[in-house]
DNA sequence: GTCTATAAACGGATAGAC
DNA sequence: GTCTATCCGTTTATAGAC
């Protein structure tokens, strides 16, 4: 389909597909190269081991779709001269530039949230370094849009949108079938518009009043303690 | 630890455990056996296969953790007497049961929304099939509980909160860290409380007055489309 | 019921010819 | 750069002794 001769750009484009398709571990470079049209040797050759082909599949669409998701975000700031910018203004800053390219990009996407789900921390690693400066921005970007959530509760908010765009993007499938075939699972532009009011609701719901917010002394010591946890491994 | 003496229920403890750490794919049979302090035959034996033991697993909580969650749903409707219950109540009704167990059940509960998000076909089949009843009950009186909220948005809404609960259960560890250790991971109590917050808040969310609702011709042609697209593959 | 030993297949990585 | 052939570890599953 693809009018790539060159045997390193078959091979991305095939492992793309079959990683988001099946998964990556549960994916064998035999049936990588197989489809490619290559031979075992060749992965090794272009890039060393099959986590290399991994990295190599992500980088090639990360990097464009992260400098477009800045830009839009820039932009949106920019339009908005100096005032809040709208919470679903953020959200489809980030969720396009991934959802309305081609259906390439779309496989990568899948990819993504696979792996962020996937229990290899090895695999999660090699997205969360490619999404530092995104994370940043667009942290910092909602957590203002946000003025009356306290930020225990904004990380909390913010995962369960993870949460539910990586399930939406990897599970489609499912969403057909718990709703009798009434929802198209594989329909970015549905995803999108669906995600962007659920989540913003969600983002903005009233902060419960029993819940006491930690002091500052209270964060401090939660960050203590969870470096804590995290070296005791 | 445990005082089970006997080799089966120690092979369901230990496999309950790792499956939930590490993934089912990623945990061996080897593994399990030698921390049970067993044999690899003995699997086989009480099990029939891997697979058998997954779904042993499974069995040993669900069944229980499933009905009391349809006794909390009956009890609230009773309270209710007639009138409407609430987002809050149901959404409470279906998670307490499995979160405010003790260690063991928690492990399984991980295993749960593990399995859910794995790539493998047979895995989620086997838990689809033990979640028919209480998917049946819950949908509707949460139907009943958004009168405003059409059906598609419905089922959408509904996937979106089943991806945050998945996520949070899984990958908790990963919410410390993009929250700087703010948040605790591991806490039952406040996934709870968060998410049934958050989760409601989405779920009410204001329909998109833009977005055109399924007329009934609408809903018998996608799920004619949809029983095309599922026999296709 | 529990064990040892082994079968049978599959995985990623690599050496070396061309 | 591309290929074949092979190495070596790991996996699940099973046969058969006790």
């Amino acid at each position: 389909m693809t009018a790539t001769t060159d045997t390193r750009e078959r091979l991305l484009d095939v492992a793309e597909v079959m990683f988001a398709e099946r998964g990556v571990r549960e994916t064998s470079l035999r049936g990588i190269t197989q489809k490619a049209g290559t031979n075992l040797a060749a992965v090794n050759y272009h890039f060393g081991s099959k986590n290399g082909l991994v990295g190599a599949v992500f980088q090639r669409r990360l990097g464009p779709i992260n400098a477009e998701r800045l830009r839009r975000l820039d932009e949106a700031e920019r339009v908005a001269a100096g005032g809040p910018v709208t919470l679903e203004a953020i959200l489809r800053a980030f969720l396009e530039p991934a959802l309305h390219g081609r259906r390439d990009a779309h496989a990568c996407f899948v990819l993504v949230a696979r792996a962020h789900l996937a229990p290899d921390p090895e695999l999660r690693a090699m997205l969360m370094s490619a999404f530092d400066a995104v994370a940043a921005r667009f942290g910092a970007a909602l957590q203002a849009s946000l003025p009356g959530i306290p930020p225990t509760e904004f990380f909390w908010r913010m995962h369960f949108l993870i949460g539910s765009l990586c399930h939406t993007v990897v599970n489609g499938a499912l969403l057909e079938d718990i709703s009798g075939g009434l929802c198209r699972g594989d329909d970015d532009e549905e995803i999108l518009a669906r995600l962007v009011s659920f989540g913003a609701a969600g983002l903005r719901a009233a902060v419960d009043e029993g819940a006491r917010e930690a002091s500052s002394s209270d964060v401090a010591a939660a960050r203590a303690s969870a470096r804590k946890r995290r070296t005791r491994r």
